[in-house]
DNA sequence: TTGCTTAATGAATATGGTTCATCACTTAAG
DNA sequence: CTTAAGTGATGAACCATATTCATTAAGCAA
């Protein structure tokens, strides 16, 4: 079988010319190099190289093994040289889900401090998942999970990253553009927009609408936050996005966002990860990079 | 040391699952495998994989190897296949891949001449790759690739070989057939026939249908020209093909072509061979055949 | 020639790959 | 809960073979 040590003797005997230097080359003896050589032809049962006076010169097989190894020994070493990195936790992959729609636009402003913090490191992030996002956490699928449901499994360890207010989102000229904060019954005659999540799943409606036995005219689908706010802004309906989110788009549009009744919903964003994982540089960096973030 | 043994262990248990099974593949202990991936986690200072239940779990570093194995093992090969060639004298195989249904009928007038100036050489035709027809000359499943997509990769290099019209196959009682060339309206309430790929890779779609937002009123799948042609002559629909295919046909059944639109569609076919074999001369001699046949 | 160089070869050696037997653990079935 | 079957890890013993050593044969330059 072709193997390494033949494809280093071959390069090795293009670099230095004879077989002696080759052979210093790769701290072996003169003899080694040629059993090994003569092994393989054995093998393959043709002739690498023939001796053409003092010097070798390689034959058809020969010159299309050391073509192979001009191309592959580069990648074996690449290969090892990432190893390394990934020995000294330099290099790796993170795969991130995302159980929480408004915080893409949180996200990236983490992983863009991140990407230059750690070069070697790949970022993948994923936001649908068969078994929902502990599952793909739990089944290597990911690495770790932003969500805002930090539901507890003994082999999960979740870190609160940061906290924030959710508020209802309306229009500038909205009736209720003037209140401070709205009341489940307010809403009866609106329509609302959210991402496409089921509703037991929507704060607004767990949190809010259901306990006081309240919904709305009509729920729409919208993917998209921009696409989202701006029916907002022109007054085709209402939604319910983080505050700091509402805040960054008020500047260019007009919107306005209310407190959901005299409480206010409060959430606060986890970062789950295995917990077997804890002493993981590039994840623990993660995390301290996503607590800096506000 | 990254060896070779490494890469195949990886690989064996990507293929059968457990490392029992992998050790039986490569007619080895399960202890050696295990012992010999022990003594390179040692050298690489990081674990390749780690129990999960019954189950291996690789690493980074494991999923890292493993996809290297997978990009050189098919290399390791192709180099064993080629050396005992050459040790029979063979001068070598020339392994084709077709991404041009049609160009099938072109192929064989082109293969007729070659398999008498090379007498050696053993011609293979492949037309299904898991990676698409690039994927799988760079990874040395084939030798050379006819297209007529030549997506740019710095180690590949497309050579035109030939050009022709992509036109519109009908019966000769159709009512088009008194046309000389047809807009995309008017086929909005026929059946056409293809071979079985993406619409978006069909040429009478993105190239004349779409651009004029048109369609047609069903698409039907055929894998052979054959049976498309008999389908056409006998007035159940329509498709498309080569200009010069059409002309072969129309000797001995009633169809007829027709250009598409006033300019008509003109497609070019390449062929696609790996950059470092450029001096290789049956492939070279491949090339010079194919730009003969018209 | 002579001396220096080259690679090939056979035997001895030493490295290290492989197996065997066993353990620890998980999973599924009884 | 207990049992049985299946998984990979481990250490010692073994054995294959890669490597070295010592030597030979041959090319090349003085």
């Amino acid at each position: 079988m072709l193997e390494r040590i033949h494809l280093e003797i071959l390069t090795a005997i293009k670099e230095h010319g004879t077989l002696t230097k080759a052979a210093d080359s790769l701290h072996l003896s003169q003899s080694a190099l040629s059993h090994s050589i003569k092994k393989l032809e054995g093998q393959i049962d043709t002739p690498i190289w023939e001796k053409d006076g003092r010097n070798l010169r390689l034959t058809a097989a020969g010159e299309r093994i050391q073509a192979f190894a001009a191309r592959v020994l580069p990648q074996f070493l690449h290969t090892e040289l990432l190893l390394g990195q990934i020995a000294r936790g330099e290099a790796g992959s993170l795969r991130i889900g995302m159980e929480c729609h408004p915080c893409y636009q949180w996200l990236l402003r983490v992983i863009q401090p991140y990407l230059e913090q750690w070069p070697g490191i790949d970022i993948d992030v994923k936001q649908e998942f068969q078994f929902g996002g502990i599952g793909a956490l739990l089944s290597y699928e990911i690495d770790v999970l932003i969500t805002p449901d930090p539901l507890f499994k003994p082999k999960i360890e979740y870190i609160p990253v940061f906290d924030y207010e959710h508020r209802l989102v309306v229009s500038n000229t909205h009736a209720l553009a003037a209140q401070d904060c709205v009341l489940p019954e307010q809403l009866s005659e609106e329509v609302l927009f959210s991402y496409p999540v089921e509703e037991q799943r929507l704060d607004i409606f767990s949190q809010f609408l259901s306990p006081a036995k309240c919904s709305v005219k009509q729920h729409k689908i919208i993917e998209t936050t921009e696409i989202m706010l701006q029916m907002v802004a022109v007054g085709r309906g209402v939604c319910a996005l983080p505050g700091w989110l509402v805040d960054e788009y008020a500047k260019s549009m007009p919107i306005k966002s209310l407190r959901f009744g005299e409480q206010g919903i409060r959430k606060q964003i986890f970062v789950g990860i295995r917990k077997d994982e804890r002493q993981v540089d590039h994840l623990n960096e993660f995390i301290e990079q996503a607590k800096k973030i506000t």
